[in-house]
DNA sequence: TCCCATTAGATAGTGACACTCTCCAATATT
DNA sequence: AATATTGGAGAGTGTCACTATCTAATGGGA
């Protein structure tokens, strides 16, 4: 299909489409003569990819391109490429060792996971990303405790559990790895907004005089 | 204080801490001469709930006006800050009513609200944002289903109620309110690393052989 | 008391980001 | 042949969160 098409079918601008090129996210098409280019379905299907994870997740370009880059290469198992996911999700955080609260914190995160006896990579940025909350935590004088942690532990493993089960061992790569890092993004923008909406519930049932309608 | 030294104590730059008068962020010091202002500890507080809520939340400048402008209020009572919070933090997503894929998966969020019993708002951002993920995965082919979906929400009541459970519902507002709100920005940070955390844990035992380290 | 550092307040500038626009030459379509 | 479309590249735009500069007015130590 034609550049236009493909602007049509995907709902993008032309002009997006090509920067999506430029940028490396999405292959080009294959080259008809100098000014013209075919393009498949796998274009419009990897767009659909691009706009989930930009949309969605909210995903800065660069991130979306490494990911991309893993699920483009054949040789990176469903394991590594969950692994580059995370660690691409993952805003950066330049931890800072100097800072004593700091280290405090990232103590705190080792000592739980170590507790927990998860197989957590020492260097994981999720550990310095948790030990950033614990820090703000303890800043605004609301210290971490078991207690508040445990109901999250628990969530956290009750979800993964279920995801990571429901990830096929065998089986043909491809479809299946590329949709396995989007629904892993989707997924979480699921999580977050139930987690908004119970609130909203429980908040209503213990606080609201039940006629509201906000 | 002055405000040289509010800058020290808070890590922050003077032009920040100006920029962020300006914003209607950080109220005023209280003047005592027409180049001078005095800065009290409620200054640093404020300044450490904007840092919390900028750096591990990741809002907008603007967002966290209106959550500060809303636990300022005095008028504003627990129920509606968490609320105002829920809104505020929604990314605005526009519904396009004239879509009819996105109706259909709007359909599905109201449904699911429905089935649960749940008491949310009609016109909550969160059904937006549900409905926003659901159709980005069916458009990815992964049309969700109850049993994806169950796990999602077992986590977010255990944690829904553990939140709101742990809010006082006698005692003065002020603290209590303005940590009410970090809290529930900073604990959602702290349910996505935990959840992240739980993937790398659960991928390593089923896929890892147990040698590595990455 | 004199002088230099500091401050309030306002305006302008910066760098990152994700597009979006404009052009040109080379086709494709009619 | 006339008109529209495309690939490719570079420049421009708007938003955001600061950051820098400037001015006039103190403040506080020598």
């Amino acid at each position: 299909m034609k550049i236009s098409e493909l602007s049509d079918r995907s709902g993008l601008p032309v002009q997006t489409i090509k920067y999506y090129i430029r940028e490396g996210l999405l292959p080009k098409g294959a080259a008809t003569a100098a000014t013209r280019a075919e393009y498949a379905e796998e274009h419009l299907e990897r767009l659909r990819l691009i706009r989930a994870l930009r949309e969605v997740g909210d995903l800065p370009v660069a991130s979306v391109k490494r990911i991309i880059g893993a699920v483009d290469d054949e040789a990176v198992g469903l394991h590594e490429l969950l692994g580059t996911a995370a660690y691409t999700l993952s805003p950066a955080v330049e931890p800072r060792p100097e800072d004593p609260d700091w280290r405090s914190a990232r103590e705190d995160v080792d000592a739980i996971v170590a507790e927990l006896g998860w197989q957590v990579s020492t260097d994981a940025p999720t550990r310095d990303l948790l030990a950033q909350a614990f820090l703000a935590l303890r800043r605004l004088g609301r210290p971490i405790v078991w207690t508040d942690l445990r109901p999250y532990i628990e969530a956290a493993t009750i979800i993964a559990e279920h995801e990571i089960g429901g990830i096929p061992v065998e089986g043909e790569r491809g479809q299946a790895v590329q949709t396995a890092v989007a629904t892993n993004v989707l997924y979480e923008k699921v999580l977050l907004a139930l987690r908004r909406m119970a609130q909203e519930n429980v908040s209503a049932r213990r606080f609201g005089d039940g006629t509201e309608d906000r």
